[in-house]
RNA sequence: GGGCGAUUAGCUCAGAGGUAGAGCACUACCUUGACACGGUAGGGGUCACUGGUUCAAUUCCAGUAUCGCCCA
């Protein structure tokens, strides 16, 4: 017996060491690193590079786990494969988190200062960045970790500040005060995107302004109007009513008169007013609101903003000034009512804007930012869109991507963030001047000297330059991903000329307008093509109760906690076998108490299964000989062994079709069933026979066919699990380490094996066991007690098939004598009170001697005879419908024939055994 | 308000114009020389509802209901 025979004969299936020996080993060999000189079509895949906010979530896991076998199968494939792994900055996000543990040690990042803020940040980075590549490692990601990115890379921030510098030229940046999404908590501008709507349970608070007249209020008249948010009146420049309204038609042109901070604003007219709304009467807050703003820019009314940027009242609110926003409006409403003001509250929901990341409402907000500008670019990608670039898959998410690139606002580029990459442009100002205003002149440019330099040039010695603090927002950098990773600006990288544009993008519905389109909008900006062919959209990973995990839900299932109790193999072809098509959203099925997940462990058991196959092979084939080289002799194959050739062919042609269309979970579902099913199930147990006795002449081949088998096995399963698959093929083929199955070729078809015929007749086989074995039971024998069976039939075809596997049905059935016999030669009387059944033209007879239950026959035959009744009579049906036998195909018209055919005779076979009893 | 998706076995989900499938759970039997992380057999479904197209609809189309998501 060989070295490696013993000892996996002896192991039992230890996910983790498989999975810590291979990944070790990988790394080690550098196995996945790609080398754009190499043979093969290129292919290429970006990973969504993870943010570096802590570690990474069952989320990641998924996304990993697609990719993977993407990446895998296509590398099997023969192509050039450069699967490229990264991190992103997420500054807004680290941000965050770190601004809270200063603030938990008693510190802010303003006491600190900027330089010493962000070396923590890169100390946070360095940190998280390295939990989450080893979680990546963990899970046998084939990347190339050499080519590992990180969104501040020095090259990635060329990128960017490059990016930057060819919008702004091309006259798509600019810089201009307009009412952003502001968020209090994290002190910055957000994106559209960034915000979340949310449904609130609030109030609708209606009060009065006193009109006045030539500064004088006039007693007793009053304009009502009601608003959600009462503080902002403070801010009020005027009262808009629409100009059909009848009620408000003598007040336009009027004035009133704001409480508190006594300031007169006229009533203007403006079309937009709801009649129908609360009193048809509306407070204009340009600086606070975004369609006071429109209003508020038709009339040319001011813009008084009364907010600071973390959410108090300033200078502008008076009396309120330095109170929190929330703490005003209570009071407000209070003060109000004492001056006889307040009319009515309101229960009512409406829907309030949230801040994605920070969880308390946006402040809309009047402040300075960099904005780029979207419809010319949008455009541009909405044409490509015509000739499907890209190609979504699922194709549905392309209208999702297309709707919004149609209705698409500018995108605000500045945030007022530390952690990120710093605006390139530089304030110009005067010797004397400090302050940065609205109007003040600005270079952009590489880098400081740069700027000084052409600051100079234009403005003359006698200044200053000053760079802007702000950042850029993360998905700018992210936008860029697909070729800043590949060397980009530097087209003539050798990465970027064989790997650009990428083969493939795959991430979640979820950041199709954050990252996808930006990445075609940049990437069609910058390389006037697509950065990706093809899109695959998938859904979320959703925790047991169908819901979205999340971190303040606490619901996360830890991909890690999984992967120990079961291993990453495991994981992985769970999550990939619940994928049904793409983007549909996956539920995992998680028992919370005792933290184990009955689809992981199913996924477990089949490796297991693997294992066990593998290890029946070694047990019984001596794999040092070299027979895994060897090839079988055609002319010397058993039925079973055709059969099963023809199965693996089969599996092999729908397995590289499936993959090829993505249909991921579809080939995980075929390989798991024709694994278990085919070869462990029946093929083994054919083999068993064989290999316990030496008199069979052509052991031999059925050894190289079960190897053969199980390594095209091994390596259809590859992708989906590649620890356990890299560690049995190398048990099984003796294989040394340097040597790595994830490199071989992805098996090719063989058709001559392909054979209809014979896989139906195997299909009747199976059926004719099940029944021996289902009436064995019936008779109550138990798995020692060995008995007889009578094959009846008139087809002498069906008869000599069964001749041939006399010694498999012996072996399957646990039946010492097979009598197989013509109808005629076959006397029924002597079985009348035998149990028996029916496949087809097929009778099984298990004849026994003391036969004790006769009422329990009589009941299985007459549920039978109900069966076969209810068959003839749908059938029946059928046929006798003149437009079906007209219209229907001939095949199906034929095979209703002869299935009424033969449920007739089984009617009366069953009948006449009726009779017999 | 606009759009998208879902509704199939107790649970989680596949599926396909021609007699309903898997995994888990369940029942019975089995520690057999690969595997109890296993084997064998079994029970369990008016495929949400209403119409239409068709020889034939659970499958295609339209509408309804319920649930979920996205956009405004």
């Amino acid at each position: 017996m060989s070295d490696s025979k013993k000892e996996l004969s002896l192991k039992n299936y230890l996910p983790l060491e498989v999975e810590n020996k291979w990944q070790t080993n990988w790394q080690l060999l550098n196995a996945f690193n790609a080398d754009s000189n190499k043979e093969g079509d290129p292919f290429c895949i970006v990973i969504p590079p993870p943010n570096v906010t802590g570690s990474l979530h069952m989320g990641h896991a998924f996304n990993t786990a697609l990719i993977d076998v993407i990446v895998r199968f296509n590398r099997l494939k023969g192509k050039n494969v450069l699967c490229l792994p990264g991190t992103d900055h997420a500054s807004i996000a680290v941000q965050t988190i770190l601004e809270r543990k200063l603030i938990k040690e008693g510190n802010s990042r303003e006491n600190i200062g900027r330089e010493d803020f962000l070396k923590r940040c890169w100390e946070w980075k360095k940190e998280s960045g390295g939990k989450i590549v080893s979680q990546l490692k963990s899970m046998g990601y084939s990347v190339d970790w050499e080519r590992e990115r990180f969104t501040l890379d020095d090259q990635l921030n060329k990128a960017v500040v490059e990016a930057f510098i060819l919008l702004h030229q091309q006259n798509l940046i600019y810089r201009g005060e307009y009412l952003v999404n502001w968020c209090p908590s994290s002190q910055s501008a957000v994106s559209d995107l960034e915000v979340e709507m949310q449904e609130v349970k609030g109030h609708l608070w209606h009060f009065k302004y006193p009109l006045i007249s030539q500064g004088n209020p006039l007693p007793e008249t009053y304009l009502e109007v009601a608003t959600t948010r009462p503080e902002t009146l403070l801010g009020d420049t005027a009262i808009a009513v629409n100009p059909d309204d009848a009620r408000y038609k003598e007040f336009i042109g009027k004035k009133v008169k704001v409480p508190f901070v006594d300031r007169e604003i006229p009533i203007v007219a403006d079309t937009h007013v709801d009649k129908n709304f609360g009193t048809g009467c509306v407070k204009v807050t340009p600086a606070h609101d975004p369609n006071d703003f429109e209003i508020g820019k038709r009339h040319n009314l001011d813009q008084i903003n009364i907010m600071n940027k973390d959410g108090t009242l300033n200078e502008n609110a008076g009396k309120f000034r330095n109170m929190d926003r929330f703490d005003a409006r209570k009071r407000i409403i209070q003060d109000l009512d004492d001056l006889g003001l307040l009319t009515k509250i309101e229960e009512y929901s409406h829907t309030v804007p949230f801040s994605d990341r920070g969880k308390v409402p946006i402040e809309p907000l009047l402040s300075t930012q960099w904005f780029l500008k979207m419809d010319g670019i949008a455009s541009s990608c909405l044409n490509k869109l015509d000739d499907n670039q890209p190609q979504f898959i699922p194709f549905r998410w392309e209208k999702v991507y297309k709707d919004w690139l149609i209705n698409i606002n500018d995108w605000c580029i500045s945030r007022q963030l530390w952690w990120g990459h710093q605006i390139p442009a530089w304030y110009v100002l005067n010797k004397n001047e400090t302050s940065i205003k609205q109007d003040t002149p600005y270079i952009v440019a590489h880098n400081e000297d740069e700027a000084r330099k052409l600051a100079y040039e234009k403005y003359g010695l006698d200044i200053n330059i000053v760079r802007d603090k702000d950042v850029l927002d993360t998905w700018f950098s992210s936008s860029l991903w697909p070729f800043s990773t590949l060397g980009w600006p530097n087209q003539l990288d050798q990465d970027f000329q064989k790997w650009y544009p990428n083969s493939l993008l795959v991430t979640g519905f979820d950041i199709i307008f954050f990252w996808v389109a930006r990445m075609t909008m940049m990437g069609n900006t910058f390389t006037n093509q697509m950065p990706f062919n093809d899109v695959y959209i998938h859904g979320l990973v959703r925790d047991e109760n169908n819901k979205k995990m999340s971190k303040s839900a606490g619901n996360g299932i830890d991909p890690l906690l999984l992967i120990d109790k079961y291993g990453s193999d495991a994981l992985r072809f769970a999550l990939i076998r619940e994928v049904a098509g793409a983007g549909q959203d996956i539920r995992l099925d998680f028992d919370r108490k005792n933290k184990t997940s009955s689809t992981v462990e199913a996924s477990r058991n089949f490796a297991n299964k693997l294992w066990n196959a593998t290890k029946f092979t070694l047990l019984n084939i001596d794999v040092q000989s070299g027979i895994s080289k060897k090839i079988f002799q055609n002319n010397n194959l058993d039925l079973s062994d055709r059969w099963i050739l023809s199965r693996l062919n089969q599996v092999k042609d729908s397995m590289t079709k499936l993959l090829d269309l993505y249909k991921l979970g579809e080939a995980a579902k075929l390989i798991y069933e024709f694994a278990w099913n085919d070869f462990c199930d029946w093929y083994v147990e054919f083999l068993k026979p064989r290999f316990n006795d030496s008199s069979v002449n052509n052991q031999e081949t059925s050894e190289i066919i079960l190897i053969h088998v199980l390594n095209e096995i091994l390596i259809m399963m590859n992708p989906f699990m590649p620890h356990i698959t890299e560690e049995l093929w190398h048990a099984l083929n003796n294989k040394p380490s340097n040597e790595l199955l994830s490199l071989e070729p992805w098996p090719e078809i063989q058709r001559q094996f392909l054979d209809i015929k014979i896989e139906k007749s195997f299909n009747k086989f199976f059926e004719i066991i099940r029944l021996i074995r289902n009436l064995r039971i019936e008779l109550g024998l138990k798995p020692s007690q060995k008995s007889s069976v009578y094959l009846v039939s008139s087809n002498e075809d069906t008869l000599n098939f069964l001749k041939l596997l006399i010694a498999d049905i012996k072996n399957l059935t646990k039946t010492y004598e097979v009598v197989i016999v013509l109808e005629n030669d076959f006397n029924k009387e002597r079985f009348s009170k035998s149990f028996s059944g029916i496949v087809g033209d097929l009778e099984v007879y298990l004849p026994f001697e003391d036969l004790i239950n006769i009422d329990s026959l009589r009941e299985r035959i007459n549920k039978d005879l109900e069966k076969v009744n209810i068959e003839i009579i749908n059938l029946n049906k059928r046929l006798a419908n003149k437009s079906f036998i007209e219209k229907a195909p001939k095949a199906v018209v034929e095979d209703c024939k002869n299935n009424l055919k033969e449920a007739k005779s089984k009617f009366s076979i069953i009948n006449k055994k009726l009779d017999m009893l």
